[in-house]
DNA sequence: GTTGTAGTTGCAACATGGTTGCAATATGTT
DNA sequence: AACATATTGCAACCATGTTGCAACTACAAC
């Protein structure tokens, strides 16, 4: 298994995330495909980019699954610590190109380490503000 | 609206927390206690006890909500960056009674941060060196 | 203790996210 | 072209979380 076919339906996906360059959701992304491919696909379309290190995945704010574009500069261990940030207002949610020293624990194995800050992006503050 | 009454289901809920010591899923509680009440009480109970300020809740690895009692001697800005650790292996999730420095960011409002290590408790690492 | 009100519970129903089995189809290799 | 393998659509399913409503319980005022 798992030869990565070039499939229309990936291609799709692909695009998706190179136009809009930022993390989406499986939720959304199956909305806004839906005239375009089941949402099946998309699901398991998601499943196969993380698995070939095109994508990483982390669980948003309300516990969804967000997915986004690997940076290939950065080495696959990299996303083991990736913090991201998601606005409490819109659930928008972004990928942070920041490096978080994070403590090791005594005790404990860890394998990843998932950072998320919540709070208002900068469109949803000033639409606060007024 | 808002006032706490002291009912049993209410009083075996806090003493489940007191007795174990850990973290509790929603969906691990509501099924331990299946025979005692209904699993939309537990789920009520535990917004209202994180309304007020009993509990606290996070998201787990797998996006399921978890719920833990706050130590009273922590103010409750404390459950803004509150980490805690959750095994892969079995699921067991833990507070960590640490402060971690988390940065800010700069262009954003940060209301909360959530900060999850994941990776093998004690117990499963031991089976798996086996 | 009786009464009244506000808060709580059980139940059934529902919404959503995520997942699988399977048959039909597309891809890529020889 | 023929074959093996990967992918897709569909329908069905499961789990988690959530709500509306009527029945009930806690509790404070009397």
């Amino acid at each position: 298994m798992a030869k990565l076919s070039k499939t229309k339906a990936l291609a799709i996906v692909l695009e998706e995330f190179e136009r809009r360059k930022e993390a989406l959701s499986f939720v959304s992304l199956a909305r806004d495909l839906t005239d375009q491919m089941n949402r099946t696909t998309v699901y398991r379309i998601l499943k196969r980019l993380e698995k070939d290190g095109q994508l990483h995945s982390f669980t948003g704010k309300d516990g969804l699954r967000w997915y986004a574009m690997n940076d290939k500069a950065l080495p696959d261990s990299h996303y083991n610590s990736y913090p991201h940030f998601q606005c409490e207002d819109c659930g928008k949610t972004e990928c942070l190109p920041i490096e978080v020293d994070i403590p090791d624990l005594p005790h404990h194995k860890i394998a990843s380490v998932s950072l998320l800050y919540v709070g208002q992006c900068s469109n949803c503050e000033e639409k606060s503000a007024q």
